[in-house]
DNA sequence: AAAATTTATCGTAAAAATACGATAAAAAAT
DNA sequence: ATTTTTTATCGTATTTTTACGATAAATTTT
């Protein structure tokens, strides 16, 4: 029990699952849009905006890229993450697939 | 530890973040995308189709219920499932602000 | 060279998600 | 009236997520 359950399904309804899941948490989603507020794409002042700990936010990025949503480089001492808009623009293609499948019929409730 | 920290973000970014949670599982898609393939909003035809347990269905409509994303109506001993329309526009809204101010300009790594 | 800064990772704890079987409750069929 | 069908809920086990402090590793600054 407890298990995964995941490959049973399409790759395209994985891949949607797997960006939603990126954006489930708040957090995440702050920190998205604080990366693409700033011109440059600055770290980890990420963590002075958000009211979380360092490791927590360092955590949350993690998980963005390897979503892929975000990219990081790394500059001296400071990391340097910025948005991924290819990945982005593949998100959205999906999304508007999705919304096109199961917005196309009149509900019927 | 394991806390909430959720209602420390903005309300508009609370509420992506839910919708966004209720697609985080491919399940949970195909479901939506069945509920809309139907003509009749049918419901536990569903549980045949999906590689889980009538009990694991049942959760994931009842999330999905949460959300807002599906409406539900009971039928005799059968239950009806369809899709709120009004739930998926607010979504496409929330994602189109999201992805304006996310891609407004060019990444910068 | 020593101290300070920055960030990733480890360890840990608590909570939430995932999945199933068993069971209950209600309606339909026999 | 009894049996069957349909679906929600309960109980439980496992896994994943969320969060933090502590620490390590690397680079600056002093």
């Amino acid at each position: 029990m407890g298990s995964h359950k995941k490959e049973a399904f399409g790759t395209e309804e994985q891949e949607l699952a797997e960006l939603a899941k990126a954006l489930a948490h708040p957090a995440r989603i702050a920190i998205l849009k604080e990366l693409a507020r700033r011109q440059t794409c600055i770290c980890g002042e990420i963590v002075e905006v958000l009211p979380l700990a360092q490791s927590t936010v360092s955590q949350h990025l993690k998980e963005l890229l390897q979503a892929g949503l975000i990219q990081g480089s790394v500059e001296g001492v400071k990391s340097c993450y910025c948005i991924n808009r290819n990945a982005f623009t593949r998100f959205e293609h999906l999304l508007q697939s999705f919304f096109d499948t199961t917005m196309a019929q009149k509900g019927c409730c």
